[in-house]
RNA sequence: GGCGAUAUCGUCUAGGGGACUAGGACACGGCCCUCUCAAGGCUGGAACACGGGUUCGAAUCCCGUUAUCGCUACCA
């Protein structure tokens, strides 16, 4: 064996019925996690044999997520749906060895047999005793094309495994039913085609939800009956909504693309999915990719299920926004500015030095792409609104509020440069002038300025919004004021 | 119902017999900084589900109870 055979293959295999979900993609970040720590190769399989529910779109969502995220795979994409052939033949070969057998008992009958005990308040089990035929009755059926479901033979004892999270898992097989691998149509079922598919793809750990535990003693079986070796299992706590229930559509944002939507940042999305079900065993929280890599370990992973903490989440956006390099975070910035209408790309190349410093000043106080887009317009369009509150709060007195953006006006208007500390003294020797405090200047202009009672250092604003505009929103500011006294 | 998994601050977690007066982070409150808002710094409140064992000693090990979640399909 050479190597390269030794190199560990871990899968994320999702169905295509909807959009990543944030569960999903964690359980993929997982996986990719331990594929890049160990030098391991991380495949993807589209598991699409319920063509009713399987749709295009999903796949391609889900590609999309994942790449977003960074989680890019190492070999070709499988598609589960290829393989039925495959699976079709394992099945008969469990039939030929004696691991399973036919079971000509229509499902219509099961069903009724299942209603039946469960109107007793029964538990249905089938029972192998109900297929069992004698070999003539059974080539007599077969010779009049009867259809037949293939069930595995689930033989005595306990299958047991070291779970990579939970260390020793068993089930004693007495509670395993003979269940369906090959339904009378011919079609697969889950358990079946994804044993078949991991035995096929080398899969050397199988690292999934713990929804799916009670499902890993039948696949195990399978993988004996079948001649192959058992791959390692590790089963991952599920994420939960902010009441502990399953997360869903009422939880609101649950899809990777909804975050990609709302302006985060990839890499904060990582870390925090990272931190849900994993920790360092340190105090290290912010981590970049190469961090996260170097850290891995599947001994910190969590038993517990964990609640999506979108706060938390939120948290580390705003972390990864003041930590990112600008020249980095501008160009995921830009298009949203763009997309709001408030600038065009060309006219942000050109004043490439003044975006990236502005950006600056709005990053620190968002959490979000949107936060950040929210507060640009002041710094994007000639002229801004006033808010009521804003207005009532600073320039209830509108005289004496026009009187001091007036004579702040003349201030910075004589100024040779157009620059903070300059600005900065003039307007604080004015306060003394007037002998009020500084504030009582620049709160006026906050609002003259960006229309609010919030906005980066006043200094700064003057800065961005620059000499010309902030002039004339001085101006217009005075005309407001005045008009409304008279009116008044 | 049966089987399985889980259980530390509101949330994410550290902890794997004595270092625990249970640590960190988010969120929340206070203070500092300050032209506002953030960011940052300091700081406060806040948890071992319950009951039995084992042990000189238990958040840590064992058993039970309870609660929650999952599976129990010819769904995946």
């Amino acid at each position: 064996m050479s190597s390269a055979d030794l190199r560990p293959r871990v899968r994320f295999a999702p169905s295509p019925t909807g959009s990543l979900h944030v569960g999903g993609a964690r359980t993929a970040l997982f996986n990719w996690l331990y594929a890049r720590k160990y030098n391991g190769v991380f495949l993807l399989r589209v598991e699409d044999t319920d063509r009713a529910r399987s749709t295009d779109e999903s796949t391609r969502a889900i590609f999309d997520g994942l790449e977003w995220l960074g989680l890019t795979w190492d070999e070709e994409v499988v598609y589960q749906g290829a393989n039925v052939a495959r699976h079709y033949a394992d099945a008969h070969r469990l039939l030929e060895t004696g691991a399973a057998y036919r079971d000509f008992t229509p499902a219509s009958e099961i069903e009724r047999l299942r209603a039946e005990a469960e109107a007793r308040g029964d538990a249905f089990r089938f029972d192998r005793s109900m297929a069992m035929l004698s070999d003539a009755e059974t080539a007599a059926k077969l010779a009049a094309g009867e259809p037949y479901a293939i069930r595995f033979m689930v033989p005595d004892g306990v299958t047991e495994w070291h779970d990579l999270v939970h260390e020793r898992i068993a089930f004693p097989n007495k509670d395993i039913e003979d269940f369906v691998i090959l339904r009378s149509d011919g079609t697969p079922v889950y358990n079946l085609a994804v044993v078949s598919d991991d035995i096929d793809m080398r899969i050397t750990l199988v690292m999934r939800g713990d929804d799916h535990i009670s499902n890993t003693p039948k696949q195990i079986l399978l993988y004996r009956a079948l001649g192959a070796t058992e791959p390692q299992f590790g089963h991952v706590p599920m994420i939960l909504g902010a009441d502990g229930k399953k997360l869903s559509k009422r939880h609101g944002a649950t899809a990777v693309g909804d975050y990609q939507y709302l302006g985060l940042l990839p890499g904060a999305m990582v870390n925090f999915l990272a931190l849900l079900g994993w920790s360092t065993g340190d105090d290290t929280e912010v981590m970049t990719l190469p961090e996260l890599i170097a850290k891995f370990d599947t001994h910190g992973l969590q038993k517990k299920a964990a609640i999506f903490d979108t706060k938390k989440l939120e948290w580390m956006n705003g972390q990864y926004l003041a930590l990112t390099a600008l020249d980095a975070l501008a160009p995921v910035v830009a298009p949203a500015l763009v997309k709001a209408g408030l600038t065009t790309a060309e006219a942000l190349d050109a004043r490439r030095e003044w975006f990236h410093g502005l950006l600056d000043l709005l990053r620190i106080r968002s959490r979000t792409i949107d936060d950040i887009v929210r507060q640009a317009p002041p710094y994007f369009q000639p002229t801004v609104e006033y808010d009521p509150e804003a207005v009532t709060k600073q320039w209830r007195d509108a005289k004496a509020a026009a009187e001091i953006l007036a004579a702040t006006r003349e201030r910075l208007a004589a100024l040779p440069v157009w620059e903070p500390v300059a600005m900065e003294e003039a307007l604080r020797h004015l306060a003394e002038e007037l002998s009020i405090s500084g504030g009582k200047i620049f709160q006026p202009l906050r609002v003259a300025l960006v229309g609010l009672t919030v906005s980066p250092g006043i200094f700064d604003v003057l800065q961005y919004v620059g000499r010309e505009w902030s002039l004339a929103r001085l101006d217009a500011a005075v005309a407001y004021l005045t008009a409304d006294s008279s009116a008044a």
